[in-house]
DNA sequence: TTAAATTAGTCCCGTATGGAACTTGACGCT
DNA sequence: AGCGTCAAGTTCCATACGGGACTAATTTAA
């Protein structure tokens, strides 16, 4: 009984939303990948993931001529001024190497300023100048649209919900264990 | 007043969850990330994607020598036997030469079948043989866990709530209008 | 029925990407 | 102090990626 009470949850979570949805115009593959799928969460948040990504980095591109990982790095320095590379690295996800020319080219381009740090001398210190501000604070405004117009079908209570549930997932991230390299013992 | 009350929920989005969270061990950045951040829900989202994504791809392609745009047919397939390629497209956001590509590895690998449309003479419809299914059915089995390791925290009427809300955004995601190219009218 | 517009899928090609090796500085240990 | 380990960033390189042009089949319109 114990197996079949979590057999019924995970059904229940993988058709989460499906009564309520109806049969409104979503595209049939997506219908079975949000409501036959046993991994509901991971085609949900890639889905919404890649819905937000995609256009908003392509304009950012064309408006800004900035591109994500150049992006993602003037937009930490715009929440946080003063990081360096490796404190970038670890909340965007992007490998290091990535990060590391997307700062050579905003430096190159005088939209942030690096100096060594005094404390550790491998360590560079990253501050936006004004003009990576003016390009943040522009291209904000759209990322944020695109936003609300993503979760403008739910009601405030339920976008707060939304934002805790999601923000409650997050801080539990740190306590997730590695994924074991399986193959380790080959030699 | 009305000004006042939509930048008050904003906040509140913003900082959804925090007080629950205390400081419970997420890096500072990631925690200004979440809690001083316009983008709310990206942040959350991406972050999240990326924290599934990343350990599942590399270690599918590790196992089993498939990458990810590859297992992403398959999966599709695994849920719905005789799809399209342009169906595959619609519902995992990759563009089109990329699951074109994907597509003829894994029928020179023979983990799929592809036949002529007959309805439709220039599109495909593509088979998974029963090696693939063995492949995804394996590969499976570390998503699930993975999935289900990332909401472990969450009560199981907050797993079902967060599966509800996500699935009535996506859900949505047919209503989003398109970007809009505001270059267009260059020439 | 024939021309125009649309759609499925492939091909070409420059570029961005990320793994791995490397350099340099910091830190721990004896 | 001197040695080994570790961490921050950079460089090198093979390759996967995706934009855009292309072919062929289909639909629409006239």
């Amino acid at each position: 009984m114990r197996v079949t009470s979590g057999q019924a949850l995970d059904n229940l979570l993988q058709e989460g939303g499906k009564l309520a949805a109806g049969s409104h115009g979503v595209d049939d593959l997506v219908a079975v990948k949000l409501w036959h799928n046993p991994c509901w969460l991971s085609f949900r948040i890639n889905f919404l993931a890649l819905q937000f990504n995609e256009p908003i980095y392509r304009r950012i591109e064309r408006e800004h001529g900035v591109p994500r990982p150049e992006f993602v790095v003037l937009y930490s320095l715009r929440l946080a001024d003063g990081l360096t590379a490796s404190a970038i690295c670890n909340s965007s996800g992007f490998p290091k190497n990535t990060i590391s020319r997307a700062i050579q080219k905003l430096v190159d381009k005088k939209i942030i300023r690096r100096e060594v740090d005094q404390a550790d001398l491998r360590s560079f210190v990253l501050y936006i100048t004004d003009e990576g501000r003016r390009i943040v604070d522009q291209a904000m405004q759209p990322m944020v649209e695109r936003e609300s117009m993503m979760v403008s079908g739910l009601t405030p209570a339920e976008k707060l919900m939304l934002s805790e549930l999601l923000a409650k997932v997050v801080v539990d991230s740190p306590n997730w264990p590695q994924i074991t390299n399986t193959e380790e013992n080959e030699e």
